[in-house]
DNA sequence: AAGGCAGCTTGACACAGATCAAGGCCGCGC
DNA sequence: GCGCGGCCTTGATCTGTGTCAAGCTGCCTT
């Protein structure tokens, strides 16, 4: 079978919100009922299977995106083909903001995922002359870009190990936000996706995570980790 | 004589508009007349001489600072002391806002520097009701968020050789944007800040110097570089 | 002019992580 | 239940970049 492109499903945006349990969370966490309504209306909710991909680098960034459920990685690729994967996007994420009149990175869904989609324009005359949301948006770039560093520090300057660790405890944290804390974290992406974030390859990061359980650090188990002792692997992921 | 962290003059911010030739690039550059004057009553503009710290990380973040003259490294260290350095500012740039109450990096000056400083509330409260300075402050994080992630494409994926090409191409378009298009590309930054930047060490960076310019794709010379075929080093920057 | 020192370059060697290659595991379709 | 393919792990070897150690250059001080 040909590989679709197009996402599994749409609906048209009135009576979703059993989708939006992340609204807090959200883009549009802070609008109240007729400000949110008129928001809504603007929304197309969007369901993508697999894999599918939500834009891609250098397509005219016509829309942007407020990821509703499911997982999205975010990446950019040399002309040769080696990827850097950026970010991956959990629920609450807003997508699609270039500083160009094209995307800058590619995004594409992991599992399922459901998305609000706005398109630029009215989305942008309804931002325009709303400071609460200006606000917010300001918000959600200033923690992206803090991320971003804290990113750039563990690309260019910690060793294999340090990055895998670090990368657990930063993925623990953020799905703590949205699921509560658990001993067990789960990762949707796989090995090499997890490389290609950490700038590793494939091979480097399955030894690591091999290395973390035999030092009794982590337990390795079917689509995640279970963190054994979280005192050393802070100290580990800190350093 | 002991190292003084204290900025070197500072001056009320009434008549320095001849600090401001960079205005139309800055965060007030779209301020017209009567708002920029009481946008200039909130700042106090400062010079700092070289080397001294602006704002350093995990410091409260109480003011944001908008570049006027000189330049700036911006950088997180490890707590072994491992530096990365997440950018260099340029005038127009604006430094400081912070998804905490803490700054999420340190800022300081390589040459002499000049400033605006706001502090924290008093900005705030100017921007938070002027939709133009939002939409403003939104360009101005979206376009570092994108400059943050061809970073980290270039510090996971890139080698020394094409670290340091893209690093002088994407310096010599920054600097093109505020002196014109030129044929040498200054470097007011030593080579270990470089090494810093790009994720490698003070010795291979030197090393790859030298050998692009055996390969005759620059000259070397003091405090900077020129680039004998553009053409080709772009090439070699974009791969 | 001499001395000192900070910043840069160069060389020899070491090693973390890449590359190449093989094999294991597991879920899925038939 | 069997074979296939995708994903992951493991081993052997290679290599780009780091580390360590000199030495060079130009500038500031006296």
């Amino acid at each position: 079978m040909p590989h679709l492109a197009f996402p599994s499903s749409t609906c048209d945006g009135f009576r979703c919100a059993t989708h939006c349990s992340v609204r807090p969370l959200a883009i549009c966490g802070e609008l109240e009922q007729l400000e949110h309504e008129e928001f809504e209306r603007l929304a197309q909710h969007v369901r993508y299977g697999p894999k599918e991909a939500l834009f891609s680098e250098d397509e005219v960034a016509d829309a942007v995106y407020s990821l509703v459920e499911g997982i999205a990685r975010l990446y950019k690729l040399l002309p040769d083909g080696r990827r850097q994967i950026i970010g991956f996007a959990l629920p609450g994420d807003f997508l699609g903001m270039a500083p160009s009149p094209r995307y800058s990175f590619s995004a594409d869904s992991i599992g399922g995922v459901t998305v609000c989609k706005f398109f630029r324009g009215p989305f942008l005359r309804f931002i325009e002359n709303r400071p609460q949301m200006l606000m917010r948006m300001n918000g959600f770039a200033t923690r992206e870009l803090s991320l971003a560093q804290d990113q750039m520090l563990l690309l260019g300057r910690r060793s294999a190990e340090e990055k895998v660790a670090a990368f657990l405890v930063g993925w623990r944290d953020r799905l703590a936000r949205l699921e509560g804390v658990t001993k067990t974290v789960s990762l949707p992406m796989g090995r090499q996706d997890i490389a290609d974030f950490l700038g590793l390859t494939i091979e480097t990061v399955s030894r690591t995570f091999t290395k973390l359980e035999r030092e009794k650090l982590i337990v390795i188990v079917p689509d995640g980790v279970r963190v054994l002792d979280p005192k050393r692997f802070d100290a580990l992921a800190a350093a």
